[in-house]
RNA sequence: GGGCCAUUAGCUCAGCAGGUUAGAGCGCAGUCCUGAUAAGACUGAGGUCCCUGGUUCGAGUCCAGGAUGGCCCA
């Protein structure tokens, strides 16, 4: 037997006598130690600055932008944070590898009535005039502290994650620089007139006594609240009925409200001018009227009898008189009437209050209530419209923390007078029903908004705020994000937030709060003019010409902004500030200009970063971050102010963060996952992959730690063991990388090639595309086949120096270290966006610590580029034929039970094209090994053995034929088995031939090949092949089978024994069983081989006792194996 | 009430232009293979492709209606 392995092109063979200083790679363990190689590859990041160099050795004027949407930090981070960090890391690491130079500034949310709330809580206030009282001052102090309570958190789990982003650079929406742009923003638009100040129905927070945009309704809309319903009665005056309805009894108009609280404010009742109206009686001398339509459904049950007297058109009741339930003005509520779009406050110069009357409007429908809807202009917006239009009064009893106004006092006041509305509502129920004016009450379940923040139920209340006149930026809006802004997911782009945009209103932009952008309006306290500061230089100097001091603008917020007067500009009196800050959102939305300060300062880094290239958040911030961004960049670009009329181009829309069972994750529920717990258990690198893979983008995804650690051990556990492997051998051949010299004549290696670099080319088209997913899942497919087909059909070739292969083979084993290495130094750059980690460990110890001109860190490498000359299509095909055969072989033995240690003589392969022959043939050996097998033989297509089965091919003859279809396929089906083997070579020899009537190409024809004994047990198929083994036994093969299950016994015991792969054995072995001794004899050569033994010795008699000792029973034979380190 | 998305194996997800017998991974059972692999292979159990209609020679796929869930809006 052959020892050669001393004479092996390694200098260095035994790695046991190597000292680790020799060797070429840091030799690394079988499983990846993500918590120790995390900590070191991060301190490798700092100590060596490689984040800054990713961004600073990229050309300057080649920039990829990205905007920071930025996070609060009066919270700590959750998995929902750690995905969109996630994504947002992974295309700026990936345009950096594309040669981009990828500025990150970080950035901090910092102002808004979250923040306000939570100091709200520590403190220990519960309102508005709570707050004032504690003095506004201290409170915004305690704001800005609390606002960055968490950043250490949040910076940790940033860089933990591998966030590259520079935080020491973050804006933080409260600096005064930050609030100046903001005040140039409003400025800008204010010039060009798109902000105005009018009375509007908003949504309010009676707790918060702040209006809420639509983007924050949005967020606390609650389904299924179950409110009270009443149907109440209206006495109209009689004489001012229309004649034909006037009686000597009382008439009642019915009306139908989910908030009893507004009656006391009603002004008026609506109904619809082209609708029908009854007159039903229910009573002698008692008639109600309502919609004719509804009598059925609001009077049943309520009501013993109800006929309908009589019924008349909407129009001609409109102008009817009838009496409120209440009158405030008798207990202090104040009355107000329009005059134009202001109110005037009723006095008593002004004579009697008119009567309420009824009024046509258009927004009153049949499907539900009575057809009537009683009017209160000072809670809805239709109500408001309508009250303007036709110039009703405006009752206000309602106070902005959702009391009832009055002097409880007052012997006129109800006894709901100074109650919470929704406290009221029961006591206005009551009052009416003990006066006979309640006709009716249920239960109503509808969706109402609450407080998004503190879950409070939102009032509709008219009352003066800013708009910013976005509806009319609405084409702008709506075009230049459907041609401009690219969508991941596509949907949300037209869909979702098309639509939204499409329906435009105007945007609400003023907070009644304190913590927040103070709003630059400055108002007349003489004549009410109002006039906008765009800067604090304009500040100063009006307050310097107005009062003769500067004020000091070091914290422009509230309260000390609000302390500064300057003059007016349209008389000589004295303006002081409207004392709304702005919507939280308008600062989020400011972001490309006020992170530089511009137009201020940093005009050049603007202009090089506006708008964005690609920003990312969760898909909740369409009504927000993504639209305060839109919004704003339209409405500058309207005033001319800023080149483009978007702010970013590309925008990942995450879908939401539910549980492993589809629930949404919420502290309430407690299925809150904490990512710590799964970045300590399977570190940063599968928790992105994680994300990465499992789901698009868009989708909402399932989470937990389980799926997480699958994710590891089937992807990333499995590469590293190919890398490790690769290590491992490497090093005991002393190998070192070198240039690829003579032609690629592996065919394994071709085909690696040509598969990773079709790979590279789908991973750019994906990531080009914004498609994260897909890029992921093709790495994870490619990664397989390396590992279980590559690296398992190569590790022959590895081996053959450290096991004294013959010299020959060195050229093959050259080639599979060359392309393995190659393959996984791309992979580590493939990889390098989604898995830092991971990627870095195989860059530095695969090519950095080798290389001195390598770049240092894999992040700042070049993106690979395809090399369509190692594509080779064909051999990717040819392969994956091969791995159907190697598959269908091993079912075959399965079903025949032959177990795959036992060679077979041979395997016959049928495959149904030549050019499949001729993959087989040429790949025959790789065949064989897989399956154990002697010889390889392709079925012979002249042998009458062939049978066939031939079927329609319904993609062309489908269109050509369509109807036809069936009874085609019956006929074919139904041919005798000659025509059939006739109709099948005269396709295969290319003739045209006619079934059925139809003239069938040979393209139309989809012909199977059945091997004979194609049923049989030894046997498999599918569409493109089938494989027939051989089962027959010979002695020898018999004998080969026992020494292979021998071989595999040893290689057991070797493990068992600790020696290392290399180590050499002496080898002893014994059994009574003279068969199975002759069998051992006879390939005791490739025992030899394959177990490293120097020496063997079989002998018939038991061994004596050793340490190194096993017994096996092979087929019924028992044999001792014996084994010794063989010392060279 | 409207919009968008989803619904395929116990779980997580694929399924390209409508095409012949619907797949993968995890999990389960059995067998096999293995000196890189906590891995891998083969087989099996497991499916009303949410339901009902329609278009079509043919529907998981297209259309309409509906159900359920998620998100968004009113």
């Amino acid at each position: 037997m052959a020892d050669t392995a001393t004479e092996a092109v390694s200098s260095e063979p035994d790695s046991s006598t190597s000292s680790a200083r020799d060797l070429t790679f840091r030799p690394v363990g079988t499983m990846m130690p993500h918590r120790e190689l995390e900590d070191e590859i991060r301190r490798f990041w700092r100590e060596r600055d490689i984040f800054r160099r990713t961004v600073d050795e990229r050309p300057a004027d080649d920039v990829y932008s990205f905007y920071e949407g930025p996070p609060t930090a009066n919270g700590t981070p959750g998995v929902h944070h750690v995905l969109s960090r996630v994504f947002k890391d992974l295309f700026p690491r990936y345009q950096t590898m594309r040669g981009k130079r990828v500025p990150r500034k970080g950035g901090w949310d910092t102002h808004g009535l979250p923040v306000e709330i939570e100091v709200e809580k520590t403190l220990g206030l519960d309102s508005k005039p709570a707050i004032e009282e504690y003095g506004i001052a201290e409170f915004n102090r305690h704001c800005r502290e609390s606002v960055m309570q968490y950043v250490q958190q949040w910076e940790d789990m940033t860089e933990r994650v591998a966030f590259w982003i520079d935080m020491s650079d973050a804006y933080r929406t409260y600096t005064p620089e930050y609030v100046e742009s903001c005040w140039w923003i409003f400025k800008t638009l204010w010039d060009a007139g798109l902000i105005y100040e009018a009375r509007r129905t908003t949504p309010h927070c009676p707790r918060c006594e702040s209006s809420l945009s639509s983007h924050e309704l949005s967020q606390g809309m609650q389904d299924g609240v179950r409110d009270q319903a009443v149907t109440v009665r209206f006495r109209a005056h009689n004489d001012s009925l229309p004649e034909s309805l006037r009686s000597e009894g009382t008439t009642d108009f019915l009306a139908w409200t989910t908030t009893p609280w507004t009656l006391p404010a009603n002004s008026g009742l609506a109904l619809n001018a082209n609708e029908s109206y009854a007159l039903v009686e229910i009573a002698p001398g008692e008639r109600l009227i309502l919609a004719r339509e509804l009598v059925g459904a609001a009077l049943d049950g309520v009501v013993d009898q109800a006929t309908v007297i009589g019924t008349v058109q909407g129009a001609e009741l409109v102008g009817v008189t009838y009496d409120g339930l209440y009158e405030p003005d008798q207990w202090g509520v104040p009355m107000y009437r329009f005059d134009g779009a202001r109110l005037v406050e009723w006095t008593e110069a002004d004579g009697r209050l008119p009567a309420r009357s009824v009024a046509a409007g258009d927004f009153v429908e049949m499907e539900s209530g009575t057809g009537i809807v009683h009017i209160a202009p000072a809670f809805g917006e239709d109500d408001y419209q309508l009250g303007r239009e036709v110039g009703l009064l405006f009752r206000q009893p309602v106070d902005l923390s959702g009391r009832i106004v009055g002097n409880a006092d007052d012997p006129a006041a109800p006894a709901f007078v100074g109650k919470w509305v929704k406290d009221a509502d029961p006591i206005v129920m009551d009052d009416l029903e003990a006066r006979g004016l309640l006709l009716r009450k249920d239960i109503y379940e509808h969706t109402y908004p609450y407080c998004w923040r503190c879950d409070t139920p939102l009032l509709y209340y008219a009352k003066p705020s800013w708009y910013i006149a976005t509806s009319q930026a609405k084409d702008s809006l709506t075009s230049s994000n459907a041609e401009l802004i690219h969508w991941h997911p596509e949907h949300t782009g037209t869909g979702r937030y098309g639509d939204w945009l499409a329906n435009n209103v105007d945007w609400a932009v003023s907070r009644e709060r304190y913590w927040g952008t103070p709003l630059p309006f400055w108002r007349c306290t003489e004549c009410g003019d109002v006039s906008c500061v765009g800067s604090f230089d304009e500040l100063r100097e009006r307050a310097r010409a107005f009062s003769g001091v500067e004020p000091d603008l070091s914290d422009p917020h509230r309260p000390y902004v609000d302390e500064i007067e300057i003059g007016c500009d349209k008389c000589p009196g004295a303006a002081r500030r409207c004392p709304e800050v702005a919507d939280a959102w308008f600062d989020s939305g400011a972001m490309p200009y006020a992170q530089w300060h511009y137009p201020f300062e940093n005009q050049d880094r603007f202009d090089e970063r506006f708008p964005a290239d690609f920003i990312c958040e969760a898909v909740d911030q369409t009504r927000g971050w993504f639209y305060s961004l839109h919004a704003e960049a339209a409405m500058l670009h309207r005033a001319e102010a800023v080149p483009e009329p978007i702010s970013f181009r590309n925008v990942i829309s995450l879908g939401h963060i539910l549980d492993e069972a589809g629930e949404k994750m919420s502290k309430s529920k407690g299925n809150v996952v904490d990512p710590w717990e799964v970045l300590d258990q399977s570190g940063a690198d599968a928790l992105r992959w994680y994300c990465y893979v499992a789901s698009p983008a868009g989708n909402p995804r399932r989470f937990s730690p389980r799926l997480v650690s699958e994710a590891q051990r089937r992807f990333l556990h499995t590469l590293w063991n190919t890398y490790s492997f690769f290590i491992t051998y490497a090093n005991i051949d002393g190998w070192r990388p070198t240039e690829r010299t003579g032609a690629l004549t592996v065919e394994l290696d071709r085909w690696i090639l040509s598969e990773l670099h079709s790979l590279i080319g789908r991973v750019t088209e994906a990531l080009d595309d914004y498609d994260p997913t897909t890029a992921a899942r093709e790495i994870d497919g490619f990664v397989d086949s390396l590992s279980n087909w590559y690296v398992r059909r190569s590790r022959r070739r590895f081996w053959s120096s450290a096991r004294g292969g013959a010299a020959a083979d060195l050229g093959a084993k050259q080639s599979a270290y060359l392309t393995l290495y190659e393959v996984l130094t791309t992979l580590a750059r493939l990889l390098a966006p989604m898995t830092p980690y991971l990627s870095e460990e195989m860059w530095r110890n695969l090519v950095a610590e080798l290389d001195a001109n390598a770049p240092e860190s894999v992040h700042l490498a070049r993106w690979p580029e395809v090399d369509a000359s190692l594509i080779d299509e064909p051999l990717n095909q040819d392969m994956a034929l091969v791995q159907r055969v190697a598959s269908l072989g091993r079912a075959a033995r399965s079903a025949a039970g032959l177990k795959v240690r036992q060679p077979l003589a041979a395997v016959s392969v049928a495959v149904r094209s030549a050019r499949d022959a001729d993959a087989v043939q040429r790949l025959r050996n790789t065949i064989a090994e897989e399956l154990n097998v002697k010889s390889v033989t392709l079925a012979d297509a002249a042998s009458d053995s062939r049978r066939y089965t031939i079927k329609p091919n319904l993609r062309t003859l489908g269109p050509r034929i369509g109807p036809k279809l069936p009874a085609l396929r019956a006929a074919l089906s139904d041919l005798p088995p000659e025509l059939t083997s006739h109709i099948a070579q005269a396709a295969e020899s290319g003739q045209t031939v006619e079934v059925e009537g139809v003239e069938l190409e040979p393209a139309d024809l989809l012909i199977e090949v059945d091997t004979e004994a194609a049923a049989s047990a030894a046997s498999a198929e599918d569409e493109r092949c089938s494989v027939q083994l051989s089962t027959e036994l010979t002695a020898e093969l018999i004998a080969e089978g026992k020494a292979r299950e021998v071989i595999n016994r040893v290689q057991g015991l070797r493990r068992d024994s600790g020696l290392d792969p290399d180590d050499r054995i002496q080898l002893r072995m014994a059994s009574e069983d003279d068969e199975l001794r002759s069998a051992l004899a006879t390939f005791e050569s490739l025992i030899a081989a394959e177990t490293l033994a120097t020496s063997i010795s079989v002998d018939a008699e038991r061994l004596p006792e050793s340490q190194n000792l096993a017994e096996a029973d092979i087929d019924g034979a028992g044999v001792v194996l014996s084994l010794e380190r063989a010392w060279q």
